[in-house]
DNA sequence: TCAATCAAAGACTTTATTAATCTATAATAG
DNA sequence: CTATTATAGATTAATAAAGTCTTTGATTGA
């Protein structure tokens, strides 16, 4: 079990936009040149990141990506949950009888992580940023 | 991301070992018909709780498998990471200047979730159990 | 209006991982 | 010695992740 690559170029991608002026679009090009991807490839993944109105996009010349919310009001869990999806991380296929307790703790660990990431704000890093 | 069948498979084996009479052992064809899989898939992920120390195994007639420890000292975790490993869930590849923020975060929530998975022993399960 | 710029979308390919099977080997009880 | 049971390795099949390519649509500024 492993946090896809996508999960990665996408916070990567919010701690740079959270540390850039905050009015003026910043292209996937950039964006992908820094992270050593492909634009195209990093694009789908800010789709994402846009459906989730995490950011938000202008097309055309000067356009590009900018933060939608206040670094304040953006956590850990958003930008994971907008890219893997919400659903839970073990699924018992058993069919029993009665309700699975296994699946009970591994929902409850779960949700362990996902207090410590819902707390975990963009802007609590943008302070400690140095380079990247 | 998502646990593997694998594990699931581990966990419940384990909670019925836990539950049946710690000195007989269980082959693999009775643990393996009650969830529904192969015998040797499941073997293969036994021999993993093995080499775990988890569970021991016998050969030949009258073999199986039984616990190895004490049911309060077998963890959730123990048995996830005796199939799972125990890399971290989260791997930055971007090279960057400094250690990565984003990393350090991770490895903290995914730390959260992993102490409460090895505070949660078999033998708590146990008490609870109806059927599976 | 036109050309340049940029995001969105969909089809597609490649690679990696998980899930599972099959077969052969080794150990042990009776 | 034979039936029983675990271990190991090779192999296949299925699923998911990673990434490319190409087209479409929106926007700006000349």
């Amino acid at each position: 079990m492993k946090y896809s690559k996508a999960t990665n170029y996408a916070l990567h991608t919010m701690l740079y936009l959270v540390s850039a002026a905050p009015n003026k679009p910043i292209g996937v090009q950039l964006l992908a040149e820094r992270q050593g991807v492909s634009p195209t490839y990093l694009s789908k993944i800010l789709t994402k990141l846009v459906k989730a109105d995490l950011i938000e996009s202008a097309s055309g010349a000067n356009g590009g990506y900018r933060l939608k919310r206040k670094q304040e009001e953006i956590s850990f869990l958003d930008i994971i949950h907008a890219i893997e999806g919400t659903a839970s991380l073990f699924d018992c296929t058993l069919n029993h009888s009665s309700k699975c307790l296994i699946q009970q703790e591994m929902v409850e660990a779960e949700r362990q992580m996902e207090q410590y990431l819902q707390n975990k704000k963009m802007s609590e890093l943008a302070g400690k940023m140095t380079v990247d």
